[in-house]
DNA sequence: ATAAACTTTCAATAATTTTTGAAAGTTTAA
DNA sequence: TTAAACTTTCAAAAATTATTGAAAGTTTAT
């Protein structure tokens, strides 16, 4: 296949994902277009290769800066931006991840330990069954987050290397 | 917090982070639902508990079982149909888990091998980070299949034991 | 100060996803 | 059979989410 091709197959792919995942499609096939790129890349540019506006582009640009997946470049004598990926896959993942734990796991966390003190008939069924469910979700939302948190402070190298291993 | 108030509050904490996943709202929420219900459900239980439509908690049911979340269950001497939930969190997990990789991981993976093998100029730059990209995606992607494909076999505590213990 | 170069905003519009509900389909009991 | 009880379908409507683009805002050079 020709890279032309390679490319475009790549930013769908990409985009695809994302969207399966709860991320914006465009956003996604943003950070794989400047993924794929060696060299930073105007507004402009990113505008005129993946046929989106303006406003679109900025909105997602700033998206990305959010999630720390991409910086602004100043190229001197130039006014202006210039846009790039960090181009370090297991960097992206644990931005990813240390962003949606602090998005949605943590929250869902503090919901649920104030869910584990609901009050009423300890016969009921009920209410035995919800505090069993509430107190299992619990559990395994709390290895969720000691593992993550584990990642985010890990090489990658150690990461895998130690869970592989494992489960030899 | 009351029972009531709780179950509420579960089934739209459910239903967010499920959206934020991927997931129809509905589908997390009618989820939620059985997974707190002591007894298996009708549709009609479900629609009303959650003031959706017939067609909405049919397709919605039947979608979760194609997740393998659900089953339906018969009542000796009943006509209607009830639903019920594996309560089983680990079961749960390894279920979404096993879907999804085959849904999204699995079409990811056939897609970057085939980038793989893109052709062009190898001093061009554009396609040096092209090949780059996608070689660490690629082996990321298969790690995390590795231990996916483990989880999916393992038992919760000997999974959580081990993945814990290592991170200690 | 001015104006050109560039970025940001946001109300309106478009696209996508979800939901509805009535009609069609199916099963069962008598 | 028939008809009641129940389930499924799917086109239309509603709700949600994403995108546009022109106007407003900002920065920089002169």
């Amino acid at each position: 296949m020709e890279l032309a091709a390679a490319k475009l197959k790549f930013i769908e792919a990409w985009g695809k994902l994302g969207s399966e995942w709860g991320i914006n499609r465009t956003m996604a096939q943003v950070h794989a277009l400047l993924l794929i790129s060696p060299e930073a890349l105007t507004t402009e540019e990113i505008m005129e290769n993946l046929s989106i506006s303006r406003g679109n582009a900025n909105m997602t640009l700033r998206d990305l800066m959010g999630w720390g997946l991409i910086e602004k470049q100043h190229k001197a004598g130039e006014r202006k931006e210039y846009f790039f990926a960090d181009k370090d896959v297991w960097n992206i993942a644990r931005q990813v991840a240390k962003e949606r734990k602090k998005r949605e796991l943590e929250p869902v966390l503090k919901v649920l330990n104030e869910l584990s003190s609901v009050t009423g008939n300890e016969k009921d069924p009920e209410l035995i069954t919800f505090k069993k469910s509430v107190a299992d979700i619990n559990k395994l939302a709390g290895n969720v987050d000691k593992t993550l948190e584990t990642m985010l402070k890990a090489e990658e190298s150690w990461f895998w290397g130690s869970v592989l291993k494992v489960f030899k």
